[in-house]
DNA sequence: CCTATACTTGTAATGGTTCTAAGTTAGAAA
DNA sequence: TTTCTAACTTAGAACCATTACAAGTATAGG
């Protein structure tokens, strides 16, 4: 697995589509930036509104398929929005999400307190479920379904 | 928060019909009878066609229909597919879902297994992203992705 | 029974996503 | 640097799951 850019310079992003076999365009580069500085999990019209705003000159085709390359090379993942439009993101390390009831927006955990919650998930009985259902399990998924205390 | 029917006759459905206010009719209760007593999470499409075949007399129209009053008085909740089309689930309770990578498909977890997981969970660490994030943890929804050890 | 209200249904509309086919470009090779 | 080709971009059409609509029908309470 290839490291995630902390820089979203020129260099670094040309870098890491480079190791991931992607071609650099502008409208990649575009894309990619507009995604991974996002601290919400846009949908593809929203990242297209943000770049059409900025002028960067690209179509909602492009980013639709720019989208699925990055998912494909391992670059950013498709999450279900549970509403009519899926959402993107740039991390694609293991991490929790909170999901408000209210909005039904998507928000990250920090990633030390998800991973310390992940680390401390009782193997034993994820053991189990494995060899008991014939299974092996690869990713556990979680998501915190509430609302914001100030409501 | 109701009991869920294990029974499936007429008169039990009816009940739990009525315990939720919905009235009811001859297509929610082969819909219902569809959903409850498929093991997959089946798509609207699917049962539509469940239903078409056994001639239950029903229209793609109130498949939708019935499916969106059944999650809205707690009776079914829908699941996001990550894929095209959305799930449906006639069971409510907590309970965790398997994904198979290979074919997308969904599955419970056994609930005796699941509960014991979720009972299992860092219990002070849950407390610990309440308090950190101001949010108030409602439900905790876990996916195993994986797949099956026969592959 | 009667009636009000909720439900059903065929069909049209919606909207997110994918497809197409024609131009353009990145990046490798010479 | 020049050339070449596979990959990328794009506008617009097509697709398809879902929702909206409007006209008929049935449920359940009084
Ligand atoms: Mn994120
Ligand atoms: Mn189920
Ligand atoms: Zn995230
Ligand atoms: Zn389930």
């Amino acid at each position: 697995m290839h490291q995630q850019a902390h820089e979203l310079t020129e260099a670094a992003v040309q870098t890491l589509f480079v190791q991931h076999h992607l071609r650099f365009t502008r409208q990649r580069y575009a894309v990619y930036r507009a995604l991974a500085c996002e601290d919400i999990h846009p949908t593809a019209d929203q990242l297209y509104q943000k770049l059409t705003d900025n002028k960067s000159g690209i179509s909602l085709a492009t980013v639709y398929n720019t989208l699925e390359a990055l998912v494909k090379s391992g670059l950013a993942q498709k999450l279900a929005d549970g509403g009519t439009s899926a959402r993107y993101d740039a991390s694609v390390d293991d991490h929790l999400h909170l999901r408000d009831r209210a909005t039904g927006s998507l928000m990250d955990v920090p990633v030390n307190l998800g991973k310390r919650l992940l680390d401390n998930l009782p193997d034993n009985i994820l053991k189990e479920i494995e060899s008991e259902l014939g299974f092996s399990i690869n990713r556990v998924q979680i998501e915190l379904v509430g609302e914001y205390a100030g409501n």
